[in-house]
DNA sequence: ACATACAATGCACACGTTAACAATATCCTA
DNA sequence: TAGGATATTGTTAACGTGTGCATTGTATGT
């Protein structure tokens, strides 16, 4: 009779270690043993728990594992906000960016660090790294905590003071003066500008960017050209059909991002005027779509996706090796020009 | 002196129920019985071991918790796949929806279904649930395996047979067919059409309404006015050059989204003409951008936050009750009329 | 006053894995 | 051929938590 013992198997969620010694007729660790390759164990023995491990379909537990190893085999990835201010775009891109590197090494989970109202689940026990996609200083309290719990992490996106992690983030400021420069040795004079969501830092190092063009080029900063926005179209769409009752309208607009960009032309052709003939306008972040529109659409390109991965790779280096390193990791953006800026022509 | 115990703690990793029994002056059975709210535990000592457990700042270990509950703690939400044919859009709405419901009773990790070679890893001890959000009829062999391994799941998106699962679909045949429906009603009678990705359903289901609303008025389906895309703007412009180079070029062009519409509608205008007064265009999705772009998309819209937000509530619904339900739901669309498709005018 | 029920707590083990240490067998060296 | 080194395996405890069962103390009913 072997009721008992084979009642046991069938309930049981799965094989683990035990079924295999069992079959094998060797304990536990050395199963254990031979199934992580260590050099103790003797190659036939091993070659054959591996054989059994196989056929009977043996999957570790993962739980087990990071019980007794102090490692989660997770990596939170949090943006500051999954709703508005997030673009589904800059969204993709940075979860792929991610999952590429990461593959099958980590599970990563997603978050938004405004759902938490306390962090305490953020510890090591629940995550060996952390990447922080971060767009407002809003996210500090949540960084530092990181920091205090001496969970290894990166912080993307946004530059950041702390000392103990890899920064990544794209200059931001030199891709929007370098856009505006642009726009004004087509000539124009008077730029508008639609500022993106207040108190995230590409908004405030964009908008630094086109007030430093335009005191370069000794341009007179107009209040009533700059408007705030908070990165979604409809924002750019209201902004700009501000702009076009002022008495004396922009020949062009830096709009703080291409969603805004595409609002902000929708308002220009209901006024009845076109783009770019009546009046210039350009984006930020080199949205999918930005090349596909009519007229497309001059901007920026910002490498997210490409700082999603580097930022991975940097923090699998620091989990790995156990080393906090600190460093600051500027990554240029590029002018993108195409048709919706056009040299500005008096009437 | 206390050297010995005190380094034990100092070097932990966190605070455990033993730490608290130990203050408490109680067994960790108790302390664990307190925490979890038993019955068992005299109102008093709850409080005072709950008091304790906050002022050492105690986070419980889900690691040990999964080991003995049984419990991951984890879903999954797994896509066809995260490069080309998963639009940022819908990645971005569905993880939006799923993380609406879940918030922080579960760890959602997101996966694309074709980075996989085995599926060893997905049991039910790496997820307690999977949300398949299945475009293709290629994720079958991944959805058996999870039926198999009986783990909750529900599959959104995509019609599926299956038994044992809720399957929340939206009538995409349906929305094809009033938008063509539509498209005909305002006297196009040469209507084009471009595919969506091969083998996606949903590229299926919308050709499929597409044929339908063109025999229902007995028109003449022309093989030459349908092309292959492929879900992106590039494709979506290739396939409209194409319809343009015909002898007799169609008068409307529905395309299977609205990111292949954004492509065609480029298409158009570089050859001269304009949308929708040479040609009218219409998508599918409703896009966010859709009703931003000039002319404003006329779309389809399909509730995908919805859909995932459903769905994610009949998952944890099935994981906490135990039982497998079969349920097949289908999602109503919606008929967005706006402006880039107009009234056919013999020329 | 005594059996009985019940409320509250503790003991001991389990979950599946790893690792320090102990134990054995085998081989080599002088 | 004794003694030590080495290769291979096993014993046991540990990680942090939950739970069946035993235990203790207290109230209740007769």
């Amino acid at each position: 009779m072997m009721g008992a013992a084979t009642n046991r198997e069938v309930n049981r969620l799965s094989v683990t270690i035990k079924d295999i010694a069992r079959l094998a007729g060797v304990s536990h660790t050395t199963v254990s043993r031979a199934l992580n390759d260590s050099p103790l164990i003797n190659d036939e023995t091993k070659q054959k728990i591996k054989q059994i491990a196989e056929e009977l379909g043996y999957t570790p537990n993962y739980n087990a594992k990071s019980l007794v190893l102090q490692k989660s085999h997770h990596i939170g990835l949090f943006f500051t906000t999954l709703d508005t201010g997030t673009s589904a775009q800059f969204f993709y891109d940075v979860v792929r960016g991610v999952q590429s590197v990461i593959r099958d090494r980590y599970q990563v989970s997603v978050k938004g660090i405004d759902t938490y109202e306390s962090f305490e689940n953020v510890n090591r026990k629940a995550f060996d790294g952390i990447i922080v996609m971060s767009q407002s200083a809003q996210d500090n309290d949540f960084i530092r905590w990181v920091a205090e719990k001496e969970i290894p992490y990166v912080v993307l996106n946004r530059r950041i003071q702390e000392e103990h992690a890899v920064n990544i983030v794209p200059d931001d400021r030199q891709g929007a003066f370098s856009l505006v420069d642009f726009m004004i040795r087509q000539g124009h004079r008077r730029i508008g500008f639609i500022e993106g969501k207040a108190r995230f830092q590409s908004a405030e190092e964009r908008k630094a960017g086109y007030m430093e063009a335009m005191r370069t080029h000794a341009l007179e900063l107009d209040p009533m050209l700059i408007r705030q926005g908070s990165y979604d179209m409809e924002s750019g769409y209201q902004a700009m059909k501000q702009l076009l009752e002022l008495p004396s309208i922009p020949s062009a607009v830096f709009c703080s991002n291409d969603e805004m960009a595409v609002g902000a032309v929708k308002a220009v052709s209901e006024s009845g005027r076109k783009v770019p003939d009546d009046i210039s306008v350009a984006g930020f972040d080199d949205h999918s779509f930005s090349a596909f529109l009519s007229p497309s659409l001059t901007t920026v390109r910002r490498p997210i996706e490409k700082i999603a991965k580097d930022g991975a790779g940097k923090l699998v280096e620091a989990m790995e090796s156990g080393e906090r390193r600190s460093e600051f990791i500027p990554v240029a953006t590029q002018l993108m020009v195409r048709e919706s800026v056009k040299p500005f022509v008096p009437n």
